[in-house]
DNA sequence: TAGATATTTAGTCGTTTGGCTAATTATAAA
DNA sequence: TTTATAATTAGCCAAACGACTAAATATCTA
């Protein structure tokens, strides 16, 4: 129960709920990208992704310089969360936003985007108005 | 997708989690029933049955002195969570335990145990030590 | 109707959470 | 080997949470 419960904590916050849903839509996303999605600061990112991966809801490897995050596949359970959830997430308008952002946030490289958060303005991306459903 | 995450919030503790668990086995409980389950004041489960009811989770009825709770069977997205939660309930020894004390909480009356609860010590239940999974 | 009683609400308190900045770690490039 | 940089960890703070006690509300019963 306890490990049932952890992982219902690890998604009941919002930002670690979108990156959820972010990846299973995205197979792997580096924490920049995490971030810039969240639009937070990479610590805070960072942390979220800690409790997820703790959770055992998400993988994560090393790549270079790079941290990529992605599903954990073996989550036990995974396959019912992924089951309910699925028809919530087609009607969703926010995470219809997530995936419009997202969707421009993979379009630039990693090293832009890095230099953008940088605060040295390269590639800057714009984020919709992120309104809620209902 | 907020609905869906205050749902998780909802049962993202390990008591409401209790509760909801309890609740799929009993169709209805009394707020007496789910206090003496969860070992805490009656203030204290009243406010984790309220959380729940806000979320749609649960719905109250009242019967005369008392309020029965029971699962919201029209809640959006209930039969996936059931679904999810299904093979981790039957494993779980902690929800067992819980099973077994709600069969003696459910054998006396309700007269009786709340009479128990106010410490006038008739009919006493005595619980079994709760050991988690794991 | 008056008293008893099941439940909820109000108010308090210590803990946890989610955000930030600053410091640290690990890898790539010069 | 030094410098730059992606990510994490540490430390801080305000807000949210979960428990309690006491007070209020609603319903039965004598």
């Amino acid at each position: 129960m306890d490990d049932t419960v952890s992982r219902l904590k690890a998604l009941a916050d919002k930002n670690r709920f979108r990156v959820f849903c972010a990846l299973i839509q995205y197979d792997e996303l580096c924490a920049c990208q995490i971030t810039e999605l969240l639009q937070v600061t990479g610590a805070t990112a960072s942390r979220h992704l800690s409790i997820l991966v703790t959770a055992g809801l998400l993988k994560s490897r090393k790549d270079g310089r790079w941290v990529l995050y992605g599903l954990n596949r073996s989550c036990n359970g995974l396959d019912g969360i992924l089951q309910w959830l699925n028809p919530e997430l087609q009607s969703s308008l926010s995470i219809q936003n997530d995936h419009d952002a997202l969707r421009q946030i993979t379009d630039v490289s990693r090293e832009d985007l890095c230099r953008k958060q940088r605060g040295e303005s390269c590639c800057p991306i714009k984020h919709n108005e992120v309104q809620d459903d209902r």
